[in-house]
DNA sequence: ACTATGTCTATATATTTAGTAGACAAGGAG
DNA sequence: CTCCTTGTCTACTAAATATATAGACATAGT
């Protein structure tokens, strides 16, 4: 799979949250501007991590966002599905987002990419975010 | 990465040229046919692919494409990077596409995107066409 | 000449990417 | 109770990419 430039901020604001796991919470702005992301977008980034419930955020004065669940309860793979979609090169060798593609009509070559998924997701599954730190 | 549609047809349609190596030539209207191509799609990408030396065409009555190497010269990992470009989810992590990106930040997640760029790297440049018949 | 093929360039449309903008909501400090 | 600070929500936009389609042209064979 090829990652947007949105889930590698995604990824990196969450590492950066992690850091702070169960200290404090962290601004949106702090977080921009530490890893180099858009304000504007890291808002929006932000959001649909909460709404997948990733993160969790207070308002006001004192505001920001933390993490609401452990470094080690995420892993990478469900932050990539959430933002970019699937992790195999091609629909039809997808679990989670399934659709026919015209390789399926060679086996073999329906096999390569099926391998290559087998080995990214687990690969992006077994990594959390606490191994990141 | 993320293969187009573009490039799926790309390979099929090699795969179905490696069955007549050395034999005979296929109409693109054949090759098109036999896949479920858009027959001025690939007209495109077989131009693509003459560019690039993987097929070679006649014009005329009894024209048409043939393969310009033999089946097991020619790799998987050649054919997408020609129409899709990079293999690596992420340009940081790309050997012939390379560019800076977000990821860099942190060293071990960019390590786990190198790890899979170099699976999926070896996997497809030691798949050839003829493995595929 | 005529027909069947490949060649080349332009155009079209939809989707995705990567943001920006601005009005609104809520919590804390004085 | 008002102001300031922060998150929330929705809309908008500009550029690139994906997925083709169209048509005039070039060339080989009969």
């Amino acid at each position: 799979m090829r990652l947007s430039r949105k889930s590698e901020y995604a990824l990196l604001a969450l590492i950066d949250l992690a850091h702070s796991y169960g200290r404090e919470r962290k601004k949106i702005i702090e977080v921009a501007n530490g890893n180099n992301i858009p304000k504007k977008y890291l808002e929006q980034i932000f959001l649909q991590l909460k709404g997948a419930g990733y993160v969790k955020s207070a308002r006001g004065a004192n505001g920001g966002y933390e993490l609401a669940k452990a470094p080690n309860e995420i892993n990478l793979a469900e932050i990539i599905r959430l933002i970019d979609g699937p992790l195999a090169s091609v629909g039809s060798a997808s679990l989670y987002f399934f659709e026919h593609t015209p390789v399926e009509r060679n086996k073999k070559l329906l096999q390569i990419f099926k391998d290559i998924r087998n080995f990214v997701s687990d690969k992006l599954e077994n990594t959390t975010l606490d191994h990141l730190l």
